[in-house]
DNA sequence: TTGACGGACGATAATAATTATCGTTCAATA
DNA sequence: TATTGAACGATAATTATTATCGTCCGTCAA
């Protein structure tokens, strides 16, 4: 489960960020981990390899891990509560530029809803796809 | 955009939720709204009918109106940050009954991505569904 | 109509999650 | 190995949300 300091330390410049103890212990964990933790479920876990860190230190990290993109967050979303005024059947894009949440109709996706029960169970009431990419006014920004 | 008062009350009825004044100026202004509205936002605009109506009320109905079905909130897990430490690619079967989030293979899932350059520009990098529906523990629960 | 009851409301205190601040320490690199 | 900016740790501050609690309003029985 340990991973060698130098492959984590290639890692960190290939994804152009600096290698320290605290993000190497702190990746490493995330690694041995399962399901969706939280910050301070990490937080607690980290601690028992280096009792010193803070979890701003985990926050921090975790940000700099998705936002580099050696780490994926579970929702894209808003952390905020957010409601719908779109009565339609509808999707959402999702820009991992600037975040921007904008309205698809499912047909205009070109999504056909799959089965509506999965082989472990589970009865299916609706699905809520998220396209993540690129919004047209971020692309025109990238090529200028 | 006004809305008939007995024709609120009776979608009330049908969702077995009280009629009040203020719902039913949530409800409507909700409806008059685009995209996708914190509840500061609407509290914002309700103000505007009526003046003294708590963020409280708002926050407290808007959740009686997801629970009950009147009303859909963006993502079913805003909340909290969480991180994924699975690596594979995969979506997630998310119990609208206990709201456990489970993850499920992208094939086992039957979804087959579709383009990568939808009709308005936006560029794909990926997708990312949610399968809303019941678990197979919660529906032993409802049956009992 | 009146009186009693329960649920909804409004004001606001409390909580939970996350972020900002700031002095100290560490990692990259010349 | 010395320099220098970035990262760390402690903790204060902020933000979003929820809980509390006294009051008010609508409904129903007398």
């Amino acid at each position: 489960m340990e991973m060698a300091t130098d492959i984590f330390r290639d890692l960190c410049q290939k994804h152009g960020i600096a290698m320290t103890h605290q993000r190497q212990v702190l990746f490493e964990t995330l690694q041995s981990m399962y399901g969706h933790p939280s910050p301070e479920d990490v937080y607690v876990r980290v601690k028992e390899k280096v009792p010193a860190i803070s979890l701003a230190t985990v926050y921090k990290n975790i940000h700099l891990f998705v936002d580099s993109g050696l780490l994926r967050e579970v929702s894209v979303h808003h952390g905020t509560l957010r409601v719908e005024t779109n009565q339609h059947p509808h999707h959402h894009l999702i820009c991992s530029e600037c975040n921007q949440i904008t309205d698809i109709d499912q047909g205009e996706l070109g999504f056909t809803p799959g089965r509506t029960k999965l082989a472990n169970g589970f009865k299916v009431e609706r699905y809520a796809v998220d396209v993540i990419g690129i919004c047209p006014q971020c692309q025109a920004k990238q090529t200028n």
